[in-house]
RNA sequence: GGCGCGUUCGUCUAGUGGCUUAGGACGCCGCCCUCUCAAGGCGGAGAUCGCGGGUUCGAAUCCCGCACGCGCUACCA
């Protein structure tokens, strides 16, 4: 059929957020779509009115946005097959259902929840092997249902399964896979509130907006025969089918909040980079088959192929993550670090400080390898931007000696003599005055970072002197000098 | 309970009958580099490939059984 352009889609419903796994889905239907020039269609299958969230989809196009995972059709860019909001296609699932009705494939169901609720009860009682609607209302006769229906009793349409059939489909991850009809229920296809459920909805715009290829979680992969019933009800051709596998919590359940993070807009704002999640989920049951693991998005496009998913569930392990972010990170030019530096600048402490693009850009270098996130560069190096208000005391007690004070006074002295000093001539001074008093470097080094840094780890003393240049150094010894004799 | 899917180091994974003393990565540990911390280099611990049977000269790889895990079992998606 769309062997030519295959048509893909992500079809989320607007519960909040958008949930990492279902990144991961989306990712891998833009990927497939990309890689074989298919088109990627965004649907929203907004059908349970409960669930309904103020601004859902909103966020949900945002968050997909700010991912860059680009979309070809949907609710907000349109498209040949509009609506692409489910609720705004009522109509179509009212008739189709009908046409169902009316061929004996599907029929009204007027048992109240009550009922339902009994008949369950008395089933478990009876340790009956599986739970299943009775089929009551199936053989209520035609002045029966006109009756009820004309006094608007409330009611449901339901799938007409027949028994004793086999439903045997391929899926392109898991092979051939196959379900007995006695095990599948007269599924409710349109409810109550003339709301179709998932099964009827998704499978009715999956065949009008001529969907070739269906790319979804592994939790669909049971209500599958449902939806190959219905594609053979309506005469329809089926789509390819691709069930991926879950995305698991460290206890191997399926990723769920309470147990950490699952909104990638959590990710985001903890400032993980796109570029640094997609990699990381695109690796979540995806691999080439080499021992590649950095991907920027566009040899993501060039490898990807369904045949190389796996079956089963991949923990979600933050440790990579991170890693992640911090190759990402650091493989960025300076200059584009430098934007995200002063939008994080801006949401500090710092933000009424002036710094120069240059003395920023010293900063990056050398504090590039030491920082995973950009918010560390405040965090782990808070002396470029303030100085040290406090010594840390640990450090204190390893590194500041009897001589320190008096040693780094003399620093100072020859400090101050230096012209416009570079980073080389900062460490000449310092070598001087060790071998003119037959010292090691190291008892000028480490006071000096105590003093202008406050902390005992980071970039080089020179880098830091020279980063911070002259003036602000001296003024540092100062304070220190005043603070620790 | 029923049905379905799955099972290689802690985690992500390579592996599709011999090239495997099961490879890589993250994390962990050690050494080197070094003014510290990183980065980098080198090395280490870590998987009897869920278990039990087969098939085969030979199995992580094929077949069967079992166990365990997970998913589904809604007028939720």
């Amino acid at each position: 059929m769309n062997e030519i352009t295959p048509r893909l889609r992500f079809a989320p419903s607007p519960t909040g957020y958008l949930h990492i796994g279902g990144l991961r889905t989306a990712l891998y239907n833009y990927l497939f779509a990309k890689n074989k020039n298919g088109k990627l269609i965004l649907r929203i299958e907004d059908t349970d009115r409960k669930r309904f969230v103020e601004g859902a989809i909103e966020n949900l196009i945002d968050t997909l946005n700010w991912a860059g995972i680009s979309f070809d059709e949907g609710p907000d860019i349109g498209g040949e097959f509009s609506p692409y909001l489910q609720s705004e296609r009522l109509g179509i699932y009212k008739e189709l259902a009908q046409k169902l009705i009316s061929e004996g494939k599907a029929y009204y169901c007027f048992c109240t929840p009550e009922r339902l609720e009994k008949l369950k009860e008395e089933q478990q009682k009876q340790k009956l092997p599986q739970a299943k609607y009775d089929k009551y209302c199936l053989h209520l006769s035609k002045t029966e249902i006109e009756e009820k229906l004309n006094s608007c009793i409330p009611h449901v349409i339901r799938l007409n399964v027949k028994p004793d059939q086999k439903i045997i489909f391929d899926d392109v991850i898991r092979g051939t896979v196959e379900f007995e009809t006695n095990n599948i229920d007269d599924q409710v296809l349109l409810k109550s509130d003339g709301f179709p459920t998932y099964h009827l909805a998704n499978v009715v715009d999956d065949h009008l907006m001529a969907i070739s290829h269906v790319i979804r979680g592994e939790e669909w992969l049971s209500s599958t025969p449902k939806h190959i019933i219905l594609y053979d009800y309506f005469g329809w051709e089926k789509p390819i089918f691709a069930h991926l596998p879950l995305l698991l919590n460290p206890d191997k359940s399926k990723l769920s909040k309470r147990q950490g993070d699952v909104a990638v807009e959590d990710y985001r704002e903890k400032g993980y980079l796109k570029e640094a999640l997609i990699n990381f989920v695109a690796l979540l049951g995806w691999n080439y088959g080499d021992d590649k693991e950095f991907y920027e998005i566009d040899e993501l496009i060039e490898k990807f192929s369904l045949e190389r998913v796996h079956k089963s569930g991949a923990v979600f392990n933050i440790e990579k993550l991170n890693w992640l972010n911090f190759e990402h990170l650091r493989r960025k030019p300076d200059t584009e670090v430098l934007k995200m530096l002063r939008a994080e600048i801006e949401k500090s402490e710092f933000k009424d400080n002036k710094y120069s693009d240059e003395y920023l850009l010293k900063v990056i270098s050398a504090m590039k390898e030491r920082v995973s996130f950009i918010k560390e560069y405040l965090s782990k190096s808070p002396y470029f931007f303030h100085a040290p208000e406090t010594y840390e005391e640990q450090n204190l007690k390893k590194r500041w000696k009897e001589d320190s004070a008096e040693l780094l006074n003399k620093l100072k002295e020859r400090f101050e003599l230096l012209n416009n000093p570079s980073k080389e001539d900062f460490e000449k001074v310092l070598d001087e005055i060790a071998s003119q008093l037959g010292i090691s470097k190291g008892q000028l080094v480490h006071p000096l970072r105590i003093a202008v840094s406050g902390v005992g780890e980071g970039p080089g003393v020179y880098d830091i002197v020279y980063i911070l240049g002259k003036e602000e150094t001296i003024s540092r010894i100062n304070v220190a000098l005043q603070k620790l004799s």
